[in-house]
DNA sequence: CATGAATGAGGATTCATTCAT
DNA sequence: TATGAATGAATCCTCATTCAT
C-alpha cells in the first residue's frame, strides 16, 4: 500500500534538503515522541522555515507520519535485500543479526522512533502505515521457515507463524536493546557493562539460541 | 532501593482515593505518554481537585514517578511469586507465561505504560526506578537457568546470563502483545485474528520454543 | 481614629499568641509584598492553623490592614515618646535619629512594611490607615520647629510645615537606609562599605545637616 | 555596565511599537508590583500578542529587569543633562529640583516603578541594575559639592560624601512625592491640599533648606 | 473554638499554525 | 515559492478561602 502524507510542493526540493527535513524530524520525534516534538525546532535544525514546513506537510501529524512510513521502508528493505540474498536458513538469520547489530548503531534514531512509535499515543494511524512492513516481516519469516522445514534443516513439529512471531520478536528487542537508552542499560544489567564491546559474541549466543529453538 | 515520589498527605489519605489516584494516572499516562497526560483531566476522572493531587505530588513528573515506581513494583510481585513457587524449572516458565497472559488482560495499562516508559522521553529518571527491577529479573532468570542446569534439565553449553536476556525479551514482547494495541494488531498479523481466543495454544508453542532453546 | 481590622475571636487569644501571628504576618509581608505574601505560610511560622487565620481576619486584605495598623501604630509610639519627653529642640531631633538607627535595625520588618506599604498596591486601603500617623508626625514636626522659632532656637524667616516636611524626608529615608536592602547598598554606595560601624558619624552628619538648614 | 534582559526580536521591531510594550508595561509594573503585574494584560494593553512576549522576553522577571533598567536609565540621563550644563552650584540644585517636579509629573510611572523597586522583592536582580546609577549620582553630587566647596560657596566643614547622601535623599523624596499616590497625599497632610498649586514655592523652600545646610 | 484537607479560579508559559511580505 | 514574526488556545501550578470533623 502507498501512502502520502507530504503536499505537492515536497516532492519538488532537492533530495538533499528532503532529507535534512527527514533527518531532523527523525531524530527530533524519536527523541521526544509525537507531543514533545517541535516542530520550530525541526525546522530550525533542517535550515528551513517553518512556512515551509507547511507547505510541505499539512500538520504535524502529517509530518510525523510521513517521517513514520520513511522509517518503516528503510527497516524493510534492509530485511528485504537480506532475504532476497538466497542463502541458506541459519546463514540467513545470521545476517539478520549482524545487521541489526550495525544498523541499529548507525541509524539509532530510526529504532527509537520504531519503539516510540508503538506507544498507544496515536497508533490507529501509525499502525495503517506500519501494518504493510509488519505483514510482509510476518510472511517473509513464515515463508524461510517453512522452506527450511521442507529442506530438513528445521524440525517439523513447529508452527511457521508461531515460530516467526518468536523469532522477529527476539530480533525486535535484540534492535531495541542496541538502540533505545532504557535497552541498553537492560542489555547491560543482564549480561554486563562491556557486552557491546563484543558484538560476536552476543549475535553467536543469540543464534545458538534460536537454533536449538528450531532444530 | 527505595524511591519516594509522593508528598506526606499522600500517605495519609484512604487506600481506595489513593487507588482512584493511581489508577486514573497510570491511565492517563499509559494513553498518552508524560508530555500529553493532563493532570487537570487526572484529577478529574479520580474525583479530586487539581489542588488536591498538588498536596499529594510536587509536580507532573513525580506524580508519573510514582506512578512507574507503583507499576514497576506490582510487576515485580507477580514474577516474584511464581519464582519462589518453587516448581521445577519447565512449570515455572509455563506459569510465567500463564500470568502474562492473564496479567496483562486485567492490568493492560501497566503493561502499556512499561512499554510509554522506555521510550527516550524521561528515560533517565526512570532508569532510576526500573534498574532495580530489571536488575533482579535478570538475576532470577539467571538463577533459576543455572540451577536448572544443574539439575540437568538445561543443556549445559549455553550461557545463562545470554538466555536470561532472550527468554525476558521473549516475555517482555508477550506482556506487549497482550496489552499494547500496536503489538495486539502485530500479533493477529504474524497469527490470525483469533489468537486471543486461544491463550494455551500461544503458551504451548511458546513454551516449545524456549524447550528447544533451552534443552 | 481608630480602626479594627481583626474580627473578634482575635482580641481573646493570648497576647503571646497574637504577637506570634502579627510577627510572622509583618515578617512575611514586608519580604513579599501583599501579593506574593502567602497566608498559609504565614499560619504555619505563627504555629497557627489556616482555619484560625480566617477565624481572626475576614480576608488577606484585613490581615494586612491589621498588620499595617499595628506597625503604624507601634511607630508612632516611638515619635511620641521622645517628643515628650520635652527636651530642648536639638536633643529631640538627636534623639530621633538615635532612636531610628537603633529602631530600624532591632525591628527592620516594620520599615520595610513601611517602604512597601508606599508601594500603589492598595494604597487606598493603607492610606486610610497611614494618614493618621503621617497627620500626627506632619503637626508634631512643624510644632517642636515652630516653639523652637519662638526661643530662638531656629531661624524665624523658613516656614514651619515645609522644615517639617524635608526634615520628615530625611528621617524616611534613613529609616530605610537602616532596613531596606535596596537602601542599605545605596547607602553604602555613598559612604563606603563600613557606614553601618559607625552609627556616631552618621548621626554628627545628619544632625551638621540639619542645624545648618534650620538655624 | 551594560545590561540586556530582552531577546534578539525585541530589537528588531518599530521604535514605536517598543515604546508601546515599555510604557504598557512600566505602567502595570509600577501599578502593581512584579507578582500581581499580568503580563496577558500587558500584551494586550500594548495591542501585541502574549506570544510575542516571549519572543521579545524569556520571561516576565527579564520584562521587568528590562523594564527597570530602562526606567533607571532615562532617570539618569536627565540628571546627567543637568549637571553637565556647568551651571554654578545653587543653579544646579535648582535646576535639579525643577526637574523633578517636571518630570515626575509627566512619567510618574517611572518613579513609582523605582519606588516599587526597593521593596525587598526581588531586590538582588534589581539592584545589579540599579547600582550603576546610584553610584553615579553618588559621585556627580559628591563632586559638584566638593567642587562648590573649592569655590568658596558650601562650607567646609562638611563631608561631601554625607552632604550629597542627604541630598539625594531629599530629591527622591521629592519625586515619590510628586508620582506615588501614599507620598503625594503625606505631602498634602505636611503642607497643605493645594501644595501641588504652587510648585515655584515649594522649589523655593527646599532650596532654601539646602542652601542653609551647606553653607 | 480549632483544625487542615480540599477546592478551583487565575496566571505564566509553550508551541502549532497562519499570513503578510 | 519562501520566510519567520505573530497569534492565542491550552496546560501546569499556586494559593486564598471554605467547611467537615
Amino acid at each position: 500500500m502507498e501512502f502520502k502524507y507530504s503536499k505537492e510542493p515536497f516532492d519538488r526540493i532537492s533530495e538533499e534538503k528532503k532529507n535534512r527535513i527527514l533527518h531532523s524530524a527523525i531524530t527530533e520525534f524519536a527523541d521526544n515522541g509525537f507531543d514533545s516534538a517541535n516542530i520550530n525546532k525541526i525546522a530550525k535544525k533542517a535550515d528551513v522555515s517553518v512556512g515551509s514546513m507547511y507547505k510541505y506537510f499539512t500538520n504535524k501529524k502529517d509530518l510525523y507520519l510521513t517521517v513514520v512510513d520513511f522509517s518503516v521502508k528503510k527497516l524493510r528493505t534492509v530485511l528485504n535485500d537480506i532475504i532476497n540474498s538466497q542463502d541458506d536458513f541459519f546463514s540467513t538469520i545470521e545476517k539478520i543479526i549482524k545487521a541489526i547489530q550495525l544498523y541499529s548503531r548507525s541509524d539509532e534514531a530510526l529504532t527509537k522512533l520504531y519503539n516510540e512509535m508503538t506507544t498507544e499515543n496515536n497508533y490507529e494511524l501509525v499502525w495503517k502505515i506500519a501494518s504493510d512492513m509488519e505483514g510482509i516481516t510476518a510472511n517473509l519469516y513464515a515463508s524461510i521457515i517453512k522452506k527450511a522445514q521442507n529442506d530438513g534443516i528445521v524440525r517439523k513439529d513447529i508452527d511457521s507463524k508461531y515460530s516467526a512471531f518468536f523469532l522477529d520478536n527476539l530480533f525486535v528487542l535484540l534492535q531495541f536493546s542496541y538502540s533505545c537508552e532504557y535497552y541498553k542499560k537492560r542489555l547491560k544489567m543482564f549480561i554486563d557493562e562491556n557486552v557491546f564491546d563484543n558484538d560476536d559474541l552476543v549475535a553467536k549466543e543469540l543464534l545458538k539460541f534460536i537454533k536449538g529453538a528450531l532444530c
